[in-house]
DNA sequence: TTGAAAGCGCTAACAT
DNA sequence: ATGTTAGCGCTTTCAA
């Protein structure tokens, strides 16, 4: 930032109080050292001179930058899944409150995935990252790992037995059990499921919450459930198939996603979406906030994520590091008409 | 970062490759200022050694930092308004060829807007800001401008007449006119317009464009616009008193969300979308995407709206400094069933 | 074309 | 409780 005068500095600082450089640094980091009036000196002058420490000196100094790395990326055009813009917000407020701003990098399409965080780690340009993407066969986890970089995941070490960092999940199963439930008391049997492909962890957790909530009351799940797509059209599909061949009441999704596909079934039909037919989803999108009539979703506490990483990232970063235990939360239901 | 031990210095590179530090740092700035035979020597003992630059000493020497400031602000629950998960994308990936790093940062509900601004700026933090919110009454530009901070802003500075920095916008007027175009070659007449209050800049740029399209056809627009919240609710009940008593066949909304209000209204009544009454919104968000029928909307350039600002920054931050013009793109329509 | 010296602004360690 | 010294890793002079 090229300041139109150089900003002040510590030197300035320390002659207008009449201190030396290292009483104003102690003043800035460990006030208590300084007898009150010193302080008091040092501070006015700070005001007067509307001075700020220079980061990257500090940086240098103190070899830490205070930034976290976060790879960025964007919400699936053709999706309602748009949790990263909620979730990244709740993360650079909470990180604001403890010191620490969010670096933000991608990756190019056909670029090594490990590249950017190769990059930033050998410039000691971030104190750690945050991951978002644990799921099957993503190596980033195990390289970060092995490199012995400080990271927090979003996201449970699904496959990694050997993994040993602090995540921050969100329980799908419970959030599905539920949306299930809620299904149940109001007098559904026939619920059906609409999710992912069976190698999604994610998918197969959420869909455990179904069969869970289902079996606790002795209800058979058989020929209720399909595996497909991420897409709108997957879940139109889906849904066409299972009002066919199982006649369910009510349908829970792993996505608003999918749960779009079925009321477009629905629809087609002249069903009712809550009344002839109940549908819930899950990521509480603003598409499900939106259209009418409303559509019921399961919501992730991503606010409380961000405060659990942050927590989590502080323990690391702290010396000794602490490496905190995985944290699952539990999401709530965000009811509406559609269920 | 921590590393499991220090990573490798300019003076290790040196010393690998028979070289001074000095000679290192040319092999990294200056290349072409190096004997071909010792660039490869420097090279190949950077190569093994894993070196990069550490970023601090870097920031510290040059006092640039490479990082762009960038506040956050998440799309708002219970709207269809989520560009600024594209758009952040799209500058990541941008900035990121430019060797620029986008930081996020937020400002508290009740703290100073500028806070945030004037923490990263003392600290020289950040060697430029990007702007995003250039309303009417938003001080921030007018206050960077006057602490000489690098800035570019993502919006015209609709106001200030003193503004003399870069801006890159996109031609809401010109977007409302291609959808407005759009119905009038589709045989519609009585085409209705939602926008918001008065007092919004982008929204009366937006309108014009309306107005604009009918008189070109010689149609009037009178008692055919309302000026409203930007809701769903206050788009449903403009809708339904333009339906009323103007009779309109169309509708252009300034938003997505205005849009979904159409629809609800067009759904009590029993008329259908694209069929009986067309309806066109403006930002191709996911809802636009996902609902079915999809709804016909004014897509954003972001992609190329990122390429201009880190363009106009890159001008910013090069010596001399380079104040670019500003750029105005236009936007495209992403035509669906709904309109 | 390469090397030596200096110093960016800060804080840790030590001395007073 | 405050001051002095040194040095983080780099790049910008300047000299060879």
């Amino acid at each position: 930032m090229r300041y139109p005068v150089a900003p002040p500095t510590l030197a300035d600082v320390a002659e207008r109080a009449g201190v030396s450089r290292q009483t104003v640094s102690n003043a800035i980091n460990n006030p208590d050292l300084l007898r009150a009036d010193t302080l008091a000196r040092v501070q006015e002058a700070i005001e007067e001179l509307g001075y700020s420490p220079n980061r990257a000196a500090r940086n240098l100094r103190t070899r830490s930058s205070h930034l976290i790395g976060l790879k960025f990326q964007p919400a699936q055009e053709g999706t309602a899944n748009a949790a990263m813009d909620r979730f990244v917000h709740s993360l650079v407020e909470t990180a604001g409150g403890a010191g620490y701003h969010i670096l933000l990098f991608a990756v190019g399409e056909d670029e090594d995935h490990l590249r950017g965080y190769d990059d930033l780690l050998r410039a000691t340009a971030v104190d750690a990252f945050i991951v978002t993407d644990t799921y099957l066969g993503n190596p980033q986890a195990a390289w970060l790992r092995q490199r012995r970089a400080p990271f927090v995941s979003f996201g449970r070490p699904w496959d990694d037995d050997a993994a040993d960092h602090p995540w921050v999940d969100v329980d799908g199963a419970a959030g599905v059990d539920l949306a299930t439930t809620h299904l149940l008391d109001r007098g559904h049997q026939r619920i059906a499921w609409i999710g992912w492909h069976k190698d999604s962890r994610i998918g197969e957790d959420r869909r455990s919450g179904w069969t869970r909530a289902m079996h606790g009351r002795n209800l058979s799940t058989t020929g209720l459930a399909s595996r497909t797509e991420d897409t709108v059209s997957s879940g139109h599909d889906a849904a066409a198939v299972l009002l066919d061949e199982a006649q369910p009441s009510a349908f829970v999704c792993a996505s608003d996603t999918l749960a779009m596909g079925v009321l477009h079934t629905l629809r087609d039909r002249g069903l009712t979406p809550g009344h002839d037919v109940s549908v819930i989803g899950f990521d509480d999108s603003q598409v499900a906030q939106v259209i009418n009539p409303g559509l019921t979703s399961v919501r992730q506490p991503l606010e409380e994520v961000a405060v659990e990483i942050v927590r989590a990232l502080e323990g690391l970063l702290s010396t000794p590091a602490v490496v905190s235990p995985g944290v699952l939360l539990t999401p709530t239901l965000a009811v509406r008409e559609t269920g």
